[in-house]
DNA sequence: TCCGACACAAAAAA
DNA sequence: ATTTTTTGTGTCGG
């Protein structure tokens, strides 16, 4: 038997707020950790509205390399909110793979399907192209025929390339993203320069002028046209139009793979690489044509032969739904056509090419349509949140990723492999990368492993007046070895709970202004320092609520949003002297957490008090939280201009005169970094330009952070925010050391009294110290758990039920 | 509630 | 390697 740290956290909410959003909860360990979470209210402390839900729907997220990957479970009834182990396994193995669905597409490339309600994939993956559903043929509008009233078969050649997941037996599209159809035209006993050489004539016996196609979408319910519009790479920026009648010649259609590789051809020498997949050069034809041929009369001289509609998105006023429930659907339709001159009858309202034909006034010829194809139903979903995952991490997808190891069959679970973010651009100090790559390789294979031996997990809610405490956090699984990327000497916390939306985070902290939190102020070219494992990091994200409380009983509409970011500390060494916690954002609701301890709640602990004297500065992370003191200091370069705390606050609250004194340091030591150079060694001269590089990116960062335009009054209430979290956190560190000090004793206490397995308890630099085999006690489900709910919220599935709230 | 507009961010392209 | 471009989607306000 073991003790597992259990994290304890506090949340204040400001007066008003009563309830809050159903969301999710993570708790995350390492690397590779697997948590389960229960979401526990006092039913004394429910609040009208919080148990009107009658399923919840568990979730569970493996954190791997720097990405969470997300199983779903089949929802359980609220009935019984005990997700029971066996069941909770069970379900989970069985989805486990239905996140991403991969298919081998005829040239080697794979398309793979995944809701994006699940998972989100980053904006320019190669997984964004995927082969979309199939055309299938329309009834023709006319033959063609050429001198000899032969009749020359036609024939297109479509394919969706990007846009279309085939989900649950459904073709889905999303209406803000774009979706892109190709298609040429192929002469089925022709050869297509032969082809180009002749003349043909409509049934009718019109000439034809020369071929095109055109792009149309209709809604199946009514059989109406649907507009379609087109952007230009540079979307907003650019103009918008609807999709082109495109004039080609025959030709055969690119492969997939053509598609994505020439989707975005800016180079020259990279566009004549491609050019004659998709154009065709008069000259290229020869001369033997007959005396009237269809070549000499296309207009323009590269001839495309491959009609590409690339970011085509439906228009963005179209109605995607016909009642509240059901999806209007629709179907893409290609259309190949040719030219005549002059302007020609319509096309009777029954067939299924009318208005499809297009008379162009300028050119004084009308588009007349031939053949056409169209796709399967396609329903688009809308910009509701509901149709997007909720907000966790990209899915990191670069090429390397998977291509290295392509999944031998298409249907088993694709290789859907992330990777470790940015780890190429810093020094990796972290020991044993090797380990962890092929552990957490592992890691799926070991989610049962994981789970059997994995802690309960709870977490309890009192909403009471105004308060919610959520306490007793255990870890589900706190880990085999190889949930510990950083080794034996460390071990990384974090808890997350992401609303299920549409989050004010920005608003929130920052009242009346807006600072970006999200993006640190951060120089591209500055190196990002690295995380020392020693050192204790503590970041936290929160916010208030700015929802005023609705009069409306039905409607819970506080929102709480909390990120609690790597908890690192070191479990074999004693405490480092200083730990220095990074940055904090004002906060008004106040979070902490305890460790390792059982008993008390957080209001109980009491840590001992410290001097207040400022530790010397640390090198800390920049991060999504990460502020101007995060960069602005001096210290954080080892070989940088040293600056003590002073000069460094007030560089900070003074923004004015604080840049005044930078410039003047700048200045100061850029004549000394000019004499040095002269009578300096190369090394040196290296070390002064990135000293002198470091100088430029402080003035720069100065700059832009004058743009925040904070007022003295807010940075010193910030600072003083800041330098009372500083104090506290440092506080709690300590404490937390001592105590994992005291838990670690007692384990190994324990596990030397119950004779451990090849457990060498004697060595201290072993990572033993981190309980490798967890065997976590049940929770005990007492008359507690029967008095609560468990609400966690899963996304709907098809969009069958609807949201039940909105943040605002 | 829906939508235009702007914003952020991550991988491709250069 | 770094910078620019592209595009999925978060967000705000009308």
């Amino acid at each position: 038997m073991s003790t597992y740290p259990t994290i304890k956290v506090l949340v204040k909410y400001n007066s008003g707020d009563k309830g809050c959003k159903s969301g999710t909860f993570f708790l995350n360990i390492g690397s590779a950790a697997i948590i389960k979470i229960k979401l526990l209210i006092k039913e004394e402390d429910l609040v009208k509205g919080i148990n009107r839900k009658k399923e919840i729907y568990p979730e569970l997220y493996v954190y791997e390399k720097s990405a969470f990957r997300m199983y779903t479970i089949d929802h359980v009834n609220d009935e019984n909110i005990d997700i029971d182990d066996d069941r909770f396994l069970a379900s989970v193995s069985n989805v486990e793979k239905d996140v991403i669905k991969t298919l081998r597409n005829a040239d080697g490339t794979t398309s793979s399907h995944f809701d994006k309600r699940k998972v989100r994939i980053a904006p320019r993956s190669t997984l964004q192209f995927k082969i979309g559903p199939s055309f299938t043929p329309v009834v023709p509008n006319h033959k063609i025929l050429d001198d000899y009233a032969q009749i020359q078969e036609i024939k297109l050649e479509p394919r969706i390339d990007r846009g279309f997941d085939f989900i649950d037996n459904d073709w889905i599209g999303y209406k803000r993203n774009y979706f892109t159809v190709v298609t040429s035209f192929d002469t089925p006993g022709s050869d297509h320069i032969d082809f180009m050489k002749k003349a043909y004539y409509l049934d009718s016996g019109i000439e034809i002028k020369y071929f095109a196609t055109k792009l149309a979408a209709k809604c199946l319910e009514d059989d109406k046209l649907i507009s379609l519009v087109q952007h230009t790479a540079k979307r907003d920026k650019g103009p918008q139009f609807a999709p082109p009648i495109h004039v080609i010649a025959p030709a055969n259609l690119p492969k997939h793979q053509i598609i994505r590789d020439a989707s975005n051809v800016r180079n020259e020498s990279k566009m004549k690489k491609f050019d004659s997949y998709f154009f065709l050069h008069k000259e290229d034809v020869g001369p033997d044509c007959e005396e009237r041929n269809v070549l000499a009369n296309y207009p323009s001289d590269p001839i495309k032969k491959v009609a590409r509609y690339e970011r085509i998105q439906f228009a963005s006023s179209i109605a995607l739904k016909k009642t509240s429930q059901q999806n209007r659907r629709f179907s893409l339709l290609v259309v190949l056509g040719c030219f005549v001159k002059g302007r020609h009858h319509t096309i009777s309202q029954t067939s299924p090419y009318h208005e499809l034909d297009h008379y162009d006034e300028q050119k004084d010829m009308t588009f007349i349509p031939i053949v056409m194809e169209k796709t399967p139903p396609l329903i688009i979903r809308g910009r509701s949140p509901s149709n997007y995952c909720q907000q966790i991490k990209v899915m990191h997808t670069k090429k390397s990723d998977y291509e290295t190891e392509p999944s031998e069959d298409p249907t088993t679970n694709p290789h859907i492999d992330k990777k470790e973010r940015k780890r190429q651009g810093r020094k990796d100090k972290q020991p044993n990368t090797k380990l962890i790559h092929s552990l957490s390789h592992d890691s799926l294979s070991q989610i049962p492993t994981l789970l059997t031996s994995g802690l309960p997990s709870t977490f309890e809610i009192s909403p009471t007046s105004g308060n919610m405490r959520i306490k007793n956090i255990q870890l589900l699984s706190s880990s085999t070895e190889t949930s510990f990327p950083r080794g034996a000497q460390s071990e990384s916390l974090s808890v997350a709970y992401l609303s299920n939306s549409a989050t004010p985070i920005q608003e929130s902290i920052f009242k009346k202004r807006r600072l970006n939190i999200s993006k640190p102020v951060l120089e591209s070219n500055l190196e990002e320092p690295t995380d020392d494992i020693t050192e204790n990091i503590f970041s936290t994200i929160s916010f208030d609520e700015r929802t005023p409380l609705k009069e409306n009983n039905d409607q819970m509409s506080s929102t709480s949003v909390f990120l609690l970011k790597h908890v690192t500390y070191c479990v074999s060494e004693p405490p480092p002297a200083v730990a220095i916690p990074r940055t904090m954002l004002p906060n008004k609701m106040e979070i902490s957490y305890c460790l390792n301890d059982y008993s008390s709640s957080f209001i109980d602990y009491q840590p001992p008090s410290t001097s207040n004297r400022r530790q010397p500065a640390s090198r800390r992370l920049l991060t999504a939280s990460g502020n101007p003191s995060d960069l602005l200091n001096p210290a954080d370069w080892s070989d940088g201009p040293k600056m003590v705390d002073e000069q460094r606050n007030s560089a900070f609250v003074q923004e004015g005169s604080g840049d005044i004194e930078t410039q003047k340091r700048n200045e100061q030591i850029n004549r000394e970094v000019g004499e040095l150079v002269t009578r300096k060694s190369l090394s040196d001269q290296l070390r002064e330009n990135s000293k002198k590089k470091r100088q430029q990116f402080q003035k720069q960062t100065r700059e832009k952070n004058s743009f925040t335009r904070v007022s003295n009054e807010d940075l010193d209430h910030i600072n003083k925010i800041k330098s009372d979290e500083i104090e506290k956190l440092r506080e709690f560190s300590q404490w937390a050391e001592s105590e994992e000090r005291k838990r670690l004793k007692k384990q190994r206490l324990l596990q030397l009294s119950t004779e451990s397995d090849g457990l060498s308890s004697g060595t201290s630099t072993n990572s033993d110290l981190i309980p490798t085999e967890i065997r976590i006690p049940k929770e005990v489900k007492s008359s507690k758990m029967k008095n609560t709910l468990g609400v966690i919220r899963k996304k709907r599935t098809k969009g069958v039920s609807k949201p039940t709230e909105r943040g605002r």
